[in-house]
DNA sequence: GCCATATCAGAGCAAAAGCTCACATTTCTG
DNA sequence: CAGAAATGTGAGCTTTTGCTCTGATATGGC
């Protein structure tokens, strides 16, 4: 355990196990388990088929995640992170622009994340309510809600009487909610749907939804 | 395959099977298939442990369901329907009320029904998006959309340029997705979750929400 | 009572799914 | 290059689960 030579650093030398992680066969095992959950749905969702799709071995998959729903909570926690990037990118505030143009930049958001896989998008809001989730995810989650919120603020006088952070939550889960069934087939075009979905979030929020922001 | 006496009366003697098909059991396992989801969530959902729970054998269970995704399609099938019964029941016009008066106990009855067993009405609305159903599920569901459109036309000029159809589906979906994430716990009241349901309607509807119908 | 028919029970089977482990391969260090 | 450490592999073990099948029990008409 000691060492005989002074000249060697004193205790860090021998530490640093190594510990090289692959991050790239994580994330490799993360996409093939959102492919498996876009083409075959929960049903299909099994360590076997995310493995085998992702191109690695189970042993492989067990070594990174300590079991299946583990792969799972960890696509959540990918796609909150992801997602939440994308809406603090979104609400940016632009010189002289109306809060409305920062909703609707939210809302090309939204409408482009739950339709760019919408089977998948529709299993992890499902699965999100089911599993505990981590303290990043949460976070992710928490940080889109302030984000919403912090929009809304800047209406000021236009939304008087408004509990602001219960608004920001509904507001997803009413954008969520029509973009879902869009997702599943029932919708029309993606530009048709915002609109639809700017109409939902202005009347809940009482502000006439037909005229563009400036 | 020729019958020889022409006494006897010639096809149907024999014919009457007994078809005495205990629709009680058929209940007893549906309820048992209920408790199971609410419990336990779609986990929890297999065949030993819904036969278990309703109190009959698995050979019961496979006399009356072709299998396992059969029982949570007669799950779906048999919310539906009552739903429906009670949205019908709901939009019956009392004379000289309002529209809204309607919406209002629209909104009752979505609420009260989804608050009942909040995770097995999220579990029924994820799977009945996957299975196919049947003529009489999606007749039900017609039925509701139907019921809604038929109180959005008695508003007349107050949603003039408003797709009845479509605004009738966006409905649903919004009230389904406030009132699950409410389920979820993340709500308050009935009737807060009620007041916010409303605005979020007569929000889309573009009429104004902070008044009480006639 | 007696036979035919309908219904129910539950042991157990075959397949699937979650997971482990003994070994192979690659990568790093000296 | 040699040895060690890290990483990858996949056959196969264990448990779960959907379902079947043989036999037992209840019911109805004669």
């Amino acid at each position: 355990m000691a060492n005989s030579h002074p000249r060697t650093p004193p205790l860090a030398p021998r530490k640093r196990p190594r510990q090289r992680r692959s991050a790239a066969t994580v994330e490799t095992i993360l996409d093939g388990a959102a492919r498996i959950l876009e083409a075959g749905g929960l049903e299909a969702f099994n360590t076997n088929a995310v493995a085998a799709r992702a191109g690695v071995s189970v042993g492989s998959l067990y070594q990174y995640f300590p079991g299946k729903d583990a792969v799972m909570a960890a696509l959540v926690r990918r796609d909150a992170l992801g997602f939440a990037a994308q809406v603090e990118a979104a609400i940016a505030p632009r010189p002289g622009e109306s809060w409305r143009a920062a909703v609707d930049r939210l809302l090309d958001v939204a409408v482009a994340h739950q339709l760019d896989s919408p089977r998948l998008a529709r299993i992890l809001d499902f699965e999100e309510a089911r599993l505990p989730l981590d303290a990043e995810t949460a976070q992710a989650e928490a940080a889109i809600q302030a984000c919403i919120a912090g929009v809304l603020l800047r209406a000021g006088d236009d939304l008087a009487g408004l509990d602001i952070d219960q608004a920001a939550g509904d507001l997803v889960h009413i954008a969520r909610a029509l973009t879902d069934a869009a997702g599943r087939g029932e919708g029309a075009s993606s530009e048709d749907l915002k609109a639809r979905v700017r109409r939902a979030v202005l009347g809940y929020l009482g502000v006439a939804a037909n005229m563009t922001a400036t």
